[in-house]
DNA sequence: TCCGTAGACTAGCGCTCGCTAGCCTTATGT
DNA sequence: ACATAAGGCTAGCGAGCGCTAGTCTACGGA
């Protein structure tokens, strides 16, 4: 009998998570194949199937853990925070440490979604639109409490974009801190949507 | 014999690019199989083979011709304008201009150069640096000759990146034209980089 | 001591991939 | 009238893919 599939969270499966999330983020994940992930466990592919049940299901865990660990980030970040532009502060810190701290599954959620099928692709969308709709928040709310002037959405567009955009310009080699980062960059951006500082 | 490679610039091969680019767009290169392609040109997937020389060749194309588009778009939008700030404006219309125009092409464009062999890509990414230094000298210049106060990087590295990031926000649905939105989107980062406005 | 389970193994199935060889048809220019 | 060449066709090669079936071994708890 084939044991009852390999949903469970054991070491080794994390193992192969970690493994299969360095492997797709340098190469990609069709170019990725189970053969190249088990030889980097030391095994043979067939021996994969005790861990997973096929390689989309991998992908799928891969993205949505980091999916989930944004959203975790930004809340624990904004928690008791309340001035929007605070707000805002804490949530691109939020970010770029995440991009720090965990940039090859960071790439392949931003690089790979689209393999998956149409219903995990879903609920990743879901998760994403979750995650936005802090920033877009948080803008909004500075409109009414404060002297933003411009289009919130325009603003919350260029904000995201470069954030979506992090991946390629920042490196977290130890010059400049997310904290440092984040600030500048709002810096620049907020002054563009107050109409007087 | 077979005929000597398909090289030429001829109607039948520019059909095949266009499909090529299209069903690319829609579900990626690696998903996209020659057969495809031959199927929506009517044709068996052998036949190709007398218009191209590899799937790889195919991708080549696509993305250098986008590259080369993007640059000739921009000189040609930008010749005569001196004025700093007209320059990024310029700058940034063209790039819209191109992404209202060329969508499935320029889609592939972001999504696809790295699968291209070590040698296409680093001319791609050659291409692309040229085109980006287009705005990064004239937002340098504007340092020097306007008020511009901000790092000069951070403001290229802001523009740039919601550029980049514009296939996924930017709909050519009519309401907004490429002037428009550029307009709108220089007026939020130019009053960021500015001093005093 | 014995059993159940975890986790590896071997072997290979069935399929699709990019691509090639060689042939046939049609249109064109001399 | 005939040669040439463009541009199809059929058939299939060889390789790699994801995944499965069935087996074996080592170990920890009853």
């Amino acid at each position: 009998m084939r044991s009852e599939r390999g949903q469970r969270d054991t070491p080794r499966r994390r193992d192969l998570i970690e493994i299969a999330t360095d492997l797709i983020s340098e190469i990609g994940y069709e170019q990725a194949t189970v053969r190249m992930i088990a030889d980097r466990m030391g095994i043979k592919s067939g021996s994969l199937y005790s861990h997973i049940s096929s390689k989309e299901d991998v992908l799928y865990k891969i993205i949505l853990d980091v999916a989930g660990d944004f959203l975790e980030r930004a809340d624990r970040a904004t928690e008791g925070v309340h001035d929007p532009e605070e707000r805002l502060r804490a949530l691109c810190r939020s970010h770029l440490e995440m991009i720090r701290d965990r940039r090859p599954a960071v790439r392949v959620y931003f690089d790979e979604w689209r393999k998956l099928g149409d219903a995990n692709q879903a609920e990743v969308i879901r998760l994403r639109e979750r995650y936005e709709d802090g920033f877009r928040l948080a803008i909004a709310d500075g409109i009414e409490t404060k002297a933003f002037d411009a289009d919130p959405q325009l603003g919350a567009r260029v904000l995201l974009s470069t954030l979506n955009w992090a991946p390629s310009w920042y490196v977290a080699d130890g010059k400049l801190s997310p904290r440092e980062v984040a600030d500048q960059l709002l810096e620049v951006i907020l002054r563009g949507l107050y109409t007087r500082g």
